[in-house]
DNA sequence: GATGAATATACCTTGACACGTATATGCTAA
DNA sequence: TTAGCATATACGTGTCAAGGTATATTCATC
C-alpha cells in the first residue's frame, strides 16, 4: 500500500472520500451512512490515515476525521501529464457534450460535470 | 478490475502510460525502456486497453501503442470534487468561475496556467 | 512451404488485501 | 468502581491479480 493511487482504488475508501468532502465526520456517521461494518470503516481510515488523505480529531469517545489535500494533489499532479491528451481537443469536445448534455449551460453540477477545464491557456499559453 | 482506479494502481502500468506520453510505442520498445519481461507488457497492455487507456495500431509484426483520454477525464472528474480542498482562497474563485462558465479564457494574470496542480502557487502566493 | 521475429495467451504459483468475527482499548457518566 | 458506548485491533479466510515460464499466434522474408 505504498502509493496514493492504491489507496484510492478501494471503492469503499472512496465512498469515504466522498462523503468526507461535505463536512467532517464520526466513525459512527459513516457507518451508517455507508452501511458498513464498523470495523471496516474503522480499518479504511486508518489506511486513509496513514496515507494522509484525512486526519483526526478526538471529540470525547468520538474520533471526527476530515480530508486533508496533499494526496489528492499529488493525484492531479500525475494527472498533469496527461492533460493535453484532451485539453487539445477540448473546445471541439466541450461543444459536443454541450450539445448533447446539460442543456442548460448555467449549472455544471455533480451531473455532467466538466472535467479539469484548463482548455483556455494551456501549455504555452500562446493561442 | 472494474475502474479506472484500479487500472492505474499498478505501477508498471502507470510506467507505461508515462511512456506513452511521449510518443506512440510498439510492445518491444516499452519492453526494453522498461526492462520488463515481454509478458508482463503485453498483459498490462490489455489491462490498458480494456479499460480504454489506450488503443492499438497493427504495424507490420508490430503493435503500435497510444494513448486515448476519457480514463484519464475520468480520473479528473472524480478528483473535481476535491479540489476545492486546496484551491481554496483565489483559486477557489476561478475554478468557480470556471466551472460556472465559459468566463474569457485569458483571465490569468501572471500567466499561471492551469488550476489543476497549484502546487507552485501555494508556496509563492497569497498569503 | 520453412524460419525467425514480434506479440499474445495459458497455466500455475504466490502474495497482498479486504472482509467477518471476536476482542481489546478508550472515554464518559453514574 | 462499574456499565456502556465508540472506536481500534487481532486473527483466520477467501479471492484476485501480478509474475514467471512455456507455448501459441501472426506476420515478413526467404
Amino acid at each position: 500500500m505504498e502509493s496514493v493511487f492504491e489507496i484510492i482504488a478501494e471503492p469503499n475508501r472512496r465512498a469515504i472520500l466522498s462523503l468526507l468532502v461535505a463536512s467532517q465526520q464520526s466513525v459512527g456517521e459513516i457507518e451508517r451512512q455507508l452501511r458498513m461494518p464498523q470495523p471496516t470503516v474503522s480499518k479504511h481510515l486508518r489506511v486513509l490515515r496513514e496515507a494522509g488523505f484525512v486526519e483526526s480529531m478526538v471529540d470525547a469517545q468520538r474520533r471526527l476525521y476530515r480530508l486533508k489535500p496533499e494526496p489528492f494533489q499529488e493525484v492531479d499532479d500525475w494527472l498533469e501529464k496527461f492533460r493535453r491528451l484532451w485539453s487539445d481537443h477540448v473546445d471541439a469536445l466541450e461543444s459536443h457534450l454541450d450539445r448533447m448534455g446539460e442543456s442548460s449551460p448555467m449549472k455544471s453540477k455533480t451531473g455532467r460535470r466538466r472535467r479539469g477545464s484548463n482548455r483556455e491557456r494551456d501549455k504555452g499559453g500562446t493561442k
